[in-house]
DNA sequence: GAGTCACATGACTACCTGGTCACATTCTAC
DNA sequence: GTAGAATGTGACCAGGTAGTCATGTGACTC
């Protein structure tokens, strides 16, 4: 966390420097990123940071907080929707809201992704560690409940499911953000339709469809 | 490329070499990669470094011509086997040859993962630029195949699953070696199947299937 | 033995990093 | 005005980086 000096600045100089150092963190991973340049860029000294941040790790931790606080702003209204919606409406709805959020703050999004990758590093255990249960954890009660409302097969290996479906949320993100992109509201619908149906269905022709079980005689394409 | 004088080097040298920077390239991203411990380990004076190499990039682009290569002698038998299998069971072999390779090559395949993620910085665009045509392409024509032949609904969006799927592959390979990891053959086959069924069937419960092209009268948020 | 050529070497350069610290400045209270 | 606290500052430190280069070495040729 920041020192109290930090937040004793006037506003103006206190969201420059963070505009910097979000700008940094999203352009650089954490080891890459300057806090030579991004005290150049906010035209504070260098000595005047080390008096708002007790070192680099706990600007980067900051960051970390207020991207997490974005984000749930979006995602939290989706959560308390969970009883109207089956569980792949629900999905649909937390895949839009993620993408909604990197739309609006795509250093945000920057961040978070870099973050994600770096797992396995000492930082990374670490922030888990102090911070937040997994989204695998999430999607893993998510998915349990939908098995037991009948929403999804009984079959399935949960957990590596919890862990699909996460991972299909960051997919579905840059896949979006990488091939279609530019015009926001419509196409980004689709998308994440197709994902979802495709989740529900799967893509095996009907007749190439085996039971895995017992017969599903699933649904019969056009 | 290495320089002459590398590949004139007693083998033993060579390979010393070879291995430290493999393992540097495996622990470290291109950036936080060091040649300074790259020679302390190997033994040899800085000096000589650049005697068998033009620089940095150099030897990353030696390694990861390496790590092209094993994986191919993995890869290559599949391919030439695509007459006898179905879709589905294709990709079956292509993942678990790639599980495989990523077992008995982790350097190189965390090498790559790395190298995976790096997607965007100026490095991965010139190797991609000069090497290969990605495995998105690849996804794609033998997607298209499948189509044709049946074996897939006509309705999917082609590039969209050419880039799932290629994307799954990765995932595939992380789930498994996260989450499963040590014993080997047995449960490695039982994960990918796992997998493969999804694709080719989604994990919707067959009450729940609609079809995916007409209406499906959305879900309108209440 | 002299000359030449391939390779080996590590001190060196230029440049970056995160973090510190003695000092200067400004603000607050009396 | 003046004491004292809070804040601002940039030169500086120790330690890292990729890459260079003058010099050394040993083998092979004439």
């Amino acid at each position: 966390m920041p020192k109290e000096t930090f937040f004793n600045l006037p506003q103006e100089k206190r969201t420059a420097i963070r505009q910097e150092a979000i700008a940094e963190f999203a352009a650089h991973p954490f080891n890459q990123a300057s806090i030579n340049r991004i005290v150049a860029r906010s035209g504070i000294a260098k000595g005047s940071f080390y008096q708002y941040f007790a070192d680099k790790k706990d600007l980067f931790l900051y960051l970390m907080q207020l991207a997490g606080e974005k984000k749930l702003e979006y995602m939290a209204p989706v959560m308390q929707q969970t009883d109207q919606h089956d569980f792949f409406s629900l999905l649909r709805e937390l895949y839009v809201a993620g993408i909604r959020f990197a739309r609006k703050h795509p250093e945000f999004a920057e961040i978070s992704k870099r973050f994600m990758e770096s797992k396995g590093t000492p930082l990374y255990e670490e922030v888990i560690a102090n911070n937040m249960p997994t989204a695998y954890e999430f999607f893993e009660t998510l998915l349990q409940q939908a098995i037991d409302r009948g929403d999804v097969r009984a079959d399935i290996d949960v957990r590596m499911f919890a862990y699909l479906i996460a991972s299909l949320n960051t997919l579905v993100l840059e896949y979006y953000s990488e091939r279609v992109a530019q015009d926001y509201d419509e196409k980004m619908l689709t998308t994440v339709d197709k994902f979802i149906d495709f989740l529900r269905n799967g893509i095996g022709a009907p007749q190439a469809a085996m039971p895995p079980s017992q017969d599903r005689e699933s649904f019969t394409a056009a």
